[in-house]
Order: C-alpha cells, then structure tokens, then sequence
DNA sequence: ATGGGCGTTGCACATCCTGCAACACCTGGA
DNA sequence: TCCAGGTGTTGCAGGATGTGCAACGCCCAT
C-alpha cells in the first residue's frame, strides 16, 4: 500500500467532519506540515477539497460530483428506482434499496412518502447493520464463514430494547432471514418504526441489493405493515428479474450504451 | 504537488466514466500495472474504490458516505456570516440569514445596523412565512407538489395591507420569486419595513438558505433599497460558490448559477 | 512596536515509489 | 491433457520522489 497516498486518503474522512485547517490536518494526520501542506495542495488541485476564505480546508465539490456518479452508475439502482416510486405511490410508505459493500451497509436509494422525487438527504448514510431489515437480508446471503467473521467484528448498540444485543442473536437472526427470503426490523432501531424487507438478485441467485418500506407504528401497526410483504418480495422479484433478466445475464455486461471513449 | 498522490486522484474520474480493469487503469495512467495496482489497492483500502466480481474497478459507495456527512457538517451560517458582516458593513442596514426546516423558516443568523458584532437576540425565531421575502425564496425552491401543500395549509394573516392576502396570491408570487430568483417584501410584514432577499444555493443548485437586507422607510426609500438588489444577489452568490466548494473560475458548470435544471 | 501563530518555501537526506521480470492463476483451444 | 495467451500478483534494486527541518514572510493581537 502506498503510504503517501493513504495519508493524502486519510484526509478526506478527516475533513468530512468539518473544515480544519492546515495544522490540525498535519497533526491529526502524524506529519510535518510542509507534508500535508503538499498533501493537500494536490487533493485541491483535484478539486476535492476546497479552502475556504479563512483558509480551512473542507471536501471539495468534485468529490461531490464523484460521489453522484459514483451511485448512477450503480446500475441496480437505476433498474430499481421506477420500482421503488411504484411501490411508494400503492404504499404511501418510504420505500428504501441498499446495497452491501466494504462491510457496510448504505443506502443507495430512497423514496419518501410525501416527495415523489428523489431525496438525496440521507442517501450514502451507513445504516444501522445489526437492526436494519435491509442490512440482515445483505449479510444473511454472505458464506458462512464470512457472515461469522463480520458478525464477530461488529458492535450492538441498544437503539431499543428490541435491538439485537449479540453476534449469537444476530447469527440466528441471519440464518432465519436466509431461510425464509425476507426480512423486518421491528422497532430495533427506533421504537415506533417498522420495516419490511425483500432481497434484489442477480443472475446466479446472489443478493446484490435489499428494498425495505418503513412507516411508523403512528400510521401503520406492525401487522398492517406484515400485510404489505407479499407486495414487496414481489415488486423485489420484479427488480431481480430485471436486472439479472434478458439484457445482460453474465457479469459481462457486453458493450454499454453510455460507454464514450 | 505529489505525483503518486496525483497519480492515483486521477484513476477517480476515470473509473467514473465507468468500471475498468488493472490493464486499463495501467495504460490510461500511463504507468506500469504494478504501480497501478498498487494505488488501486490504496483507494481499495480507504473504500473509493470498489472491486467487482468480475475484478473490474469501480468507484465505491463509501465516496458517497463521504459527500454525505460532509454536507451534513457543513455549516451555512459559519460559512455565510463573513459576508454578511461585510454586507452589512458596506449598506448599514440588517442582514438577515434564514433556512427552511420542518414547514417553519427561521432566522440562523442576524447583523444589526447598529451593532457589527453579531446579535444572537431573535435568532431562531419563525419568520413571518407568509410575507417575509426570505421564506418566499426558500419555499419557491420547493417542488410543485409539496409548495402547493405547503400553501394550503398556512394562515395569511393581514399584518398590513401589503400582507398577503390568500394561498392563491402567495403561490403566483412564489412562481415570480422563483423564475426570478430574488425577492422583496415590501412593508407587507410591517408598514414601514422593506427587504430584499436573495438565495444561497448548494452544489446541487438547490436553495439552502436566504438572506437579505432589511431597512425602515424612514432611513430609505423602498426604491433606494430595491438599488441594493445587484449588491445582495453577488454577496448570495459568492456565498453559494463558497458553501458549494467551487472553485475559482472552472471550466465545466457554468458561471451563473441562477440557471437551474 | 513586538511577539506569537500560521502558512509557505528550499533543500539535503533517505524513504518510498517505480518499473522490470518472473510467477501464479485462469480460460480456452488443440 | 497439455499448452498458449491473457490477467493479476509478487520481490527486488535503483533512483526518483516524498519527507522533515529550519528559516522566512505575513497577519493579527497585544
């Protein structure tokens, strides 16, 4: 691995957490100024930090404009996405697809009951692994060994008293979610709200993807929003079916239409 | 500037046009495939960069976890408050800045005429929604559906004879404030006030905050005010670039970001 | 005026990155 | 079954490149 790069990459979750200037980045980081002075200078002229007129440094707008295209060409999520508003405007409920990636868990996309748009408020957040609904069904389709060595290395937060305390609950939970193809968060991570998950698949019966829809117990008990599943596994099964479908079964995908040279 | 640190920014904006593999990395860089491979595993490691099945790079999710909390920690107020001052030093009149959340508009922050330091007193209190020309600059940004919503749920109280009357008039003049992209109140909250607002927009191009400049009849005239717009609007404007992280004079999006999509 | 804090620069040293070449692995074809 | 061609991976020696130091300039506050 290389070592100037990793302390320039370092940066940037550094800066995440709010603009910091030139001798708290080179302390945080564990080098000379002049080091991180240049450090930063080139991640500037990349655009991906910006510097203030006090002359702090903050992530830049081009890591904006990355990360946008990092999630479009997520192409599940394009399949997904007219799926998902369909679902929301028979459900009225927030309708939810996250994929697994790097030992997290994020949203990748997100539709809100009352704004038929987009809403890129908290998409890219990392959810709650050990409750979220979508989370479960992404970890329940990992090999065993690999869904023991993530459970192990997480924490359990007890969001509520109905959170999963344990990796020996969250394995359980997992094996069960793995065997019936569905999943729900039952107030595990706020008390009053409910989810109900179903998983996306790729050709070769992988779960590339989860879709959850969510309400309140204010609005919906838990037993109405139960009542939805069948609607979601089969909206997810119409998105797998898509995706893995007739376009492009095998991992290579053939010539892309937006593929410019 | 630090060459294996430029070298490996400039794999991101690469693989955003697309997943590619070592070979092709290697060869678009101009280095060797170990030295690519190297700086990939680098990005690999910090989560820019993800991996696929078939071993193709492409860039990860986390970029999006990334842009996300940054702009979650970005501060408008902290960013705008300088220009404010400045504003306010420059006119010596009242510089408000304001936000939208939860269906109210409040006041973030507040330069006196007669006090440059900042006045904390009525800040955080809702603004008059229905007349104050911040909240109609913040609540035109909004998409048809939810701005219809909003106006029909709202109370028009007659605080002058200038106050708007009704939602009807309130959307029309949402519809100019929007095409137009500033705004005024003109002694509709009180008689012998007049402001004049205009929008701090974030990268997206969404609005996301306002502010604007407030002064009683008898200092001056509505019109001499109204003067000030081209002052207010650049002050907006520069604020924007800043809050957004663009820098200087960039080559790609165009200059004038009152156009939008 | 004066001191302290911060960003910036030039430079000598040696660290760390580089490219090479060999290796491991897979896939397809003879 | 073996071989040929492609890809990703590894260890290594040489030297380009990043590093920390110290000195400088600047601005602000005292």
């Amino acid at each position: 691995m290389s070592q100037t790069v990793d302390r320039a990459l370092s940066i940037l979750p550094l800066l995440a957490r709010g603009p910091a200037d030139l001798g708290q980045v080179a302390e945080r980081l564990g080098v000379h100024k002049s080091t991180a002075l240049r450090l930063l200078r080139t991640l500037h002229d990349h655009g991906l930090v910006y510097r203030q007129q006090d002359q702090r440094y903050r992530l830049g707008a081009r890591l904006f404009a990355l990360a946008q295209e990092a999630v479009e060409n997520l192409d599940v999520r394009e399949i997904a996405h007219p799926h998902l508003v369909a679902l929301n405007e028979r459900t009225g409920h927030t309708v939810h697809l996250a994929v697994h990636e790097e030992g997290e868990v994020l949203y990748i996309d997100k539709v809100e009951s009352r704004y038929p748009v987009r809403m890129y408020s908290r998409i890219g957040k990392p959810v709650a692994i050990t409750v979220a609904a979508v989370a479960k069904l992404l970890l329940a389709d990992l090999p065993e060994t690999e869904r023991r060595a993530v459970a192990a290395r997480l924490d359990y937060p007890l969001y509520t008293a109905r959170s999963t305390p344990n990796a020996v609950a969250f394995l359980k939970e997992l094996a069960a979610v793995r065997e019936q193809g569905w999943a729900t968060d039952l107030g595990g991570h706020e008390e009053s709200i409910n989810c109900v998950a179903a998983p996306v698949r790729g050709a070769d019966g992988r779960v590339v993807a989860a879709m959850s829809v969510s309400a309140p117990n204010v609005v919906v008990t838990a037993d109405e929003l139960l009542a939805l599943l069948p609607l979601v596994r089969r909206t997810a099964d119409d998105i797998s079916r898509e995706y893995s479908g007739t376009s492009g079964p095998d991992p290579d995908d053939g010539p892309d239409p937006k593929d410019r040279a």
